[in-house]
DNA sequence: CCAAAAGTGTTTCGTATACACCCATGT
DNA sequence: ACATGGGTGTATACGAAACACTTTTGG
């Protein structure tokens, strides 16, 4: 097992997840304790690629073994190649015991990643896995660059938002009017009108209104709608924003 | 030398070059002839890293060694990874051969690169370094996966004009309303109204007219204008387009 | 009947688009 | 004087932004 990784290439994935209470979260993962050392660090999820994998192959399978989460959303954002990356000792002595190869200089490829947070509950996560959600915005110190990567990956995401359909995978196939609003808010990080916003998505012709409203809240019940996908391709391409 | 190479990863480069009656064009450069085989194909510059070298700095070296440009806009835009990428066995044997080292799966990370073509001359390029400039859209069938890589690199760099300042990395420092006109059309691939293109240009606030006009042209003598990038970065940043 | 969130219209302003002719220079 | 590309103005339409109240449900 451990002779097949390729001790020069890892991959590392900034995972989103959207709580319409919360707002905007990213997975981070322990680091186990090891040998009589108690210092527990947080980190992406991440590790060394194995050697005939692919880069998406690798994310998947490092996402499944680390979180159990698997068939989401990835996406490739960057190459973090700095040959000082790994620089911290006590980091870099955890990985070569962890990973049994004599690791020198690692390049990482990043991905981010979406997944409908409700499907991978706090507690399942922490217990099975040893992994936590935090607020995008409450992200404490993590091992080697992995802040640096997680900042890119958030701009990244944020650029694409704008122009690609992302925040379908972050929501449920049906939702509501204010939930597409609250997560568009979330991922911009300003508030949107609520009256211009819904003229705005009305107008785009791809996010459709269904017969079929919330049930059993204690307000008046809002519509459900879907994205439909085949009118989003269909679309004439426009050099506009997605959602602003 | 041979053995500093990490037989892993590599840089490849799609260099950009813009020339006012041309158009767009990208720098290819011929794989050189081998023992007996005449075979002669086209290929992005790039190499395989050398050990400890930031992948920024490998494309800088390749490229200089390779076309003899140096100190250019480099971008990295994407990790090609396809395990099967070097499949073809002749380009396979003659990259053995061109390393001395026994590559078998290697990642490239592809950068695109932007030059003002008039620095770069044709016969320099071709006499010294066996590189030629081909227009965007007459591009011939090319080594591994190097067109993959390029409509890629083309289609990034398409969607970084829009939003970043990008041309002025491909026109002189002094430069007409009209050259940046034609310059953005080559990039998008359509016309845009001259009258309009003015009024949004003027309006933007960072593209300053300067007091001082072409000389010796035989029709009216156009002004030339200068980006500010003090005033591009400090302006409120909206979430607009960059030109349209 | 109260709390809580859903949903609705109008006005104002700025930018996008469409479109055709005169200007300055060299030869 | 003519050929060549440079440079200008107006009218219309559409989308962006600002802004406050009514509706529907459960408790």
């Amino acid at each position: 097992m451990a002779l097949s990784f390729n001790p020069h290439i890892s991959v590392d994935c900034v995972v989103f997840g959207f709580d319409d209470t919360e707002g905007l979260k990213i997975l981070l993962i322990n680091r186990d304790e090891w040998d009589n050392q108690k210092t527990t660090r947080l980190k992406l999820p991440g590790n060394l690629i194995i050697m005939k994998e692919h880069l998406k192959q690798s994310a998947n399978r490092v996402l499944q073994e680390l979180t159990g989460i698997k068939d989401i959303y990835l996406k490739q954002f960057g190459v973090f190649d700095n040959p000082g990356r790994l620089m911290n000792g006590d980091d870099i002595a955890w990985l070569r015991k962890k990973t049994n190869i004599y690791v020198e200089r690692v390049i990482t490829v990043a991905f981010y990643s979406l997944v409908k947070l409700g499907q991978y509950l706090e507690t399942e996560l922490s217990r099975a896995y040893n992994a936590t959600w935090y607020k995008v915005n409450e992200v404490p110190g993590l091992i080697f660059d992995h802040n640096d990567i997680l900042s890119n990956g958030l701009e990244a995401m944020r650029k694409e938002f704008l122009t690609e359909p992302l925040c379908f995978e972050l929501l449920p196939k049906k939702f509501t009017m204010n939930q597409l609003q609250h997560l568009s808010e979330a991922i911009l990080g300003f508030n949107l009108d609520n009256r211009n916003f819904r003229k705005r998505i009305n107008r785009l012709g791809y996010i459709m209104p269904l017969n079929e409203h919330q049930r059993g809240v204690s307000h008046k019940p809002a519509r459900y709608y879907m994205f439909d996908r085949k009118k989003f391709d269909n679309r004439k391409k426009e050099y506009t924003g997605f959602i602003i």
